[in-house]
DNA sequence: AATTGGCTCAACCGCGCCTGG
DNA sequence: CCCAGGCGCGGTTGAGCCAAT
């Protein structure tokens, strides 16, 4: 037996708004605002529209300040570090980026910026990067045939693959790098936290309260770094071990942003010691931990200066040893 | 000039969550 | 506690545009 639906599907006009309902619905809000009920409001106004499709109108085309296309630099960037740390939640990256909306930042995604992303990395001999990075493409579609989809969405694949190709820029020896160590099956138990953790951030409207970014980046580096190294948390039994590369990677996490800015720009920026380009921390991460904390996973300069000497991988696992402790005590695992 | 294929983006759809009765 | 209705979100669709052939 499936749902109800909202409004009377035979009476409702669908299709593109013509300037005279913008004009209505606009107009309407305005002077009475929504009146905390989108799906009386059509009738109100004399719009033959569902409730749902006015709202939609008014939140991704009528609202006030509202900024299409013509995204910046910068703007890319944050998308980019979102997409990889927290996936498809467009509404929350919208929050972060003031004037846009999560359908705007949806369909740029999809259209544009995934592709200047992924689709770069697949072709071969164009930057630096990807000498060392040959073996990544090839494991990230293997993963695609061999890495069990239940466990893993689409999304988290696709991060996945954005997280290894960017790490594995800078870490020949890295696991990424050699997918025949890979675990066949990755550990279901991060899907569990993070649907928990999911439940819990969404819970907040974005556009009226800023949602805890830090708390889903810090969830996603379970899952993008944990999870493929087959990590087993504190509560099955299992230890948290990860093998402190020798190889010094104190370049690496600049390296990454300088990699992300190359992929997205195709501009050459070193990997050490470059200043531009400085990554803008999240305002409610500024809020909420203030200007000089770093926990950030996505190192700031600050990070790099508490941690010179230890190497990206080893960070990581600290940060993440760290979580698992932190997600244990919150879902009693 | 006509056709085709790719791209973009506004809008729709369905589902999960929340809330009030 | 249960249930119905509303809200919000992410995924998908399709119309329109444009460049290539």
């Amino acid at each position: 037996m499936g749902r109800a639906p909202c409004c009377d599907k035979t009476n409702v006009k669908k299709g593109p708004w013509s300037p005279e309902e913008d004009a209505k619905l606009k107009d309407y809000i305005e002077e009475h605002g929504t009146g905390g009920n989108w799906i009386a409001l059509p009738n109100k106004i004399g719009l033959k529209r569902c409730g749902k499709s006015c709202r939609l109108r008014w939140l991704n085309y009528l609202r006030p300040n509202i900024k299409h296309g013509g995204f910046t630099e910068e703007e890319d960037q944050t998308i980019c570090r979102l997409y990889i740390s927290i996936g498809s939640r467009w509404s929350i990256i919208a929050a972060q980026l003031p004037g846009r909306t999560d359908n705007d930042i949806k369909n740029y995604w999809n259209t544009r910026l995934k592709k200047k992303l992924l689709g770069k990395q697949r072709e071969p001999n164009r930057s630096r990067s990807l000498h060392l990075n040959h073996v990544p493409g090839d494991a990230a579609d293997r993963l695609k045939h061999e890495a069990p989809s239940q466990t893993l969405s689409a999304s988290a694949l696709e991060r996945m693959q954005l997280h290894m190709q960017l790490q594995g820029l800078h870490n020949p020896f890295s696991f990424y790098n050699h997918p025949e160590l890979w675990p066949k099956y990755y550990h279901p138990l991060g899907d569990k936290i993070f649907q928990s953790q999911t439940t819990d951030a969404t819970a907040t409207t974005p556009v009226q309260q800023a949602p805890d970014v830090s708390k889903l980046m810090s969830t996603n580096i379970q899952e993008t770094d944990c999870l493929p190294l087959g990590f087993r948390s504190p509560s099955s039994g299992g230890t948290l071990s990860m093998e402190t590369s020798s190889s010094n990677l104190d370049s690496a996490t600049a390296g990454v942003r300088a990699d992300l800015h190359d992929l997205l720009y195709c501009k050459n920026s070193s990997t050490v010691g470059h200043e531009e380009h400085q990554l803008v921390d999240l305002d409610c991460y500024k809020e909420i931990y203030g200007e000089t904390e770093s926990t950030n996973w996505w190192p700031t300069e600050g990070f790099m200066d508490q941690t010179a000497t230890v190497s990206w991988d080893s960070a990581s696992a600290l940060h993440s040893e760290f979580m698992w402790q932190e997600n244990g005590l919150r879902f009693g695992l």
